[in-house]
DNA sequence: TCTGGGGTCCTAGGACCC
DNA sequence: TCTGGGGTCCTAGGACCC
């Protein structure tokens, strides 16, 4: 790209102000405030849930190591002293046990986080009120109405969730969400990062193409095939090249971001657009043989994707199910209502019906159960929405 | 010793309608 | 026997993210 081009891109928009925060490694954080002694010590979140810690005899807290796991699961996060064995989320459990057999394995405790996460959301929001949800520990937030110098703002805001949780955070603020993102990455943890679109060719060109938030294993591959592994590669690639690999839109998507180039907004009000729950089974479930269990199981997250939609206010008209066989292929089929339910009875029936266009042939692993083309409860009531009554129990 | 659970967005074909 | 283009909805699958 030629100078002038580059130039003129980079005052095509009006500049915004946009900060990308995200929790270092959230829900190992968590847990080490509940148990400060593992502190300095690699610890990994995942597994199955039977792993809580006991009170030992001495009263001191026993705590399962990664070498005493065996069953499925994956870690969703490791402390920075477990990931410099190589564990890094995403993993199966026991090949983490492989690189790191003495971390301490911890089970998940969705509701703590939760909590957590909404206490550090509440912090930010009374500083800058303008945030974007876009994960249990991430958010952006658009900075442009404050007045406050940009660096002095991003230590305010650390300091106010350091102050009410305890937790660390970094944070990227850029021009736009995309820049944004990849600062947040480039100095973990605790740390801040500022970019402007001069510092695209220093600090963005020189990385991998897998920073970018939407490039991921599979497009990666691809690009590596055509000889194209880091940002500024991408950005000196023939235009025609990627069209003829990755079609159009996608093509044009990819010379953007290699330039630093994102318009997209940063959303404050977004709804759910779909609720769903789904389960790995210890081991895999012969469809004749297991019948009676996988249908309790079936009854089991439909009745809990019933409670979640209640309990949200919403309801939906797209039932659909999700499968995966022994051998990881994976399926789905859904079912479109005449009108919105919560009810799991009318969940289930339909979920049912998307379960008999499905042949089984082999043994299941994985059994999912979601809702979509959700609504208001409210909103329904007010605009007068059909919802589906329940039927009599002999229909 | 494989690979969790919760999501979003995109694509693409076919039905159906104007 | 062959002949449009566009729009929307429905469905299935896949990539990607945290």
């Amino acid at each position: 790209m030629s100078s002038p081009e580059y130039n003129a891109m980079q005052q095509s928009s009006v500049q915004r102000r946009i900060a990308h925060l995200d929790m270092d490694a959230f829900y190992a954080s968590v847990e080490l405030l509940r148990y400060p002694e593992l502190r300095g010590q690699p610890v990994v979140i995942g597994g199955r849930s039977e792993h809580q810690p006991i009170v030992g005899a001495n009263g001191r807290r026993q705590f399962y190591r990664l070498r005493d796991y065996a069953g499925r699961g994956v870690i969703t996060t490791a402390t920075y002293e477990a990931r410099a064995f190589g564990v890094s989320s995403g993993m199966g459990v026991m090949r983490a046990a492989q690189l790191a057999p003495d971390a301490v394995l911890l089970p998940v405790d969705f509701d703590a986080y939760r909590r957590y996460s909404r206490q550090f959301k509440a912090v930010v929001a009374a500083i800058a009120p303008q945030i974007e949800n876009t994960g249990i520990d991430e958010i952006y937030i658009d900075l442009g109405s404050l007045p406050e110098e940009t660096s002095l703002l991003a230590q305010r805001i650390k300091q106010a969730i350091r102050d009410a949780t305890g937790l660390t955070c970094s944070v990227g603020i850029a021009p736009n969400k995309l820049l944004a993102k990849i600062g947040s990455d480039l100095n973990k943890p605790d740390g801040v990062t500022i970019l402007s679109m001069s510092d695209i060719p220093g600090r963005i060109w020189p990385l991998p193409v897998q920073k970018i938030n939407g490039i991921g294993p599979k497009a990666t591959k691809k690009l590596a095939a055509l000889g194209i592994r880091t940002i500024a590669e991408l950005a000196q690639a023939d235009p025609g090249l990627l069209q003829s690999h990755f079609g159009r839109s996608y093509a044009a998507w990819l010379r953007d971001v290699s330039l630093g180039i994102d318009h997209r907004p940063v959303d404050t009000c977004s709804e759910p657009k779909s609720i769903s729950r789904e389960t790995t089974f210890e081991r895999d479930l012969h469809p004749r043989l297991d019948r009676a269990l996988l249908s309790e199981i079936f009854t089991a997250l439909c009745e809990q994707v019933a409670a979640d939609l209640q309990r949200k206010n919403y309801i939906g008209r797209r039932i659909g199910v999700k499968l995966r066989f022994e051998d990881f292929h994976t399926v789905t089929r859904d079912f479109t209502l005449t009108m919105h339910t919560a009810d799991a009875g009318q969940i289930r029936r339909a979920a049912r019906e998307c379960l008999r266009r499905i042949p089984l042939t082999k043994k299941l692993r994985l059994l999912g159960v979601r809702v979509s083309s959700l609504l208001l409860a409210s909103t329904a009531a007010e605009e007068g929405h059909a919802i589906q009554q329940e039927l009599p129990l002999f229909f």
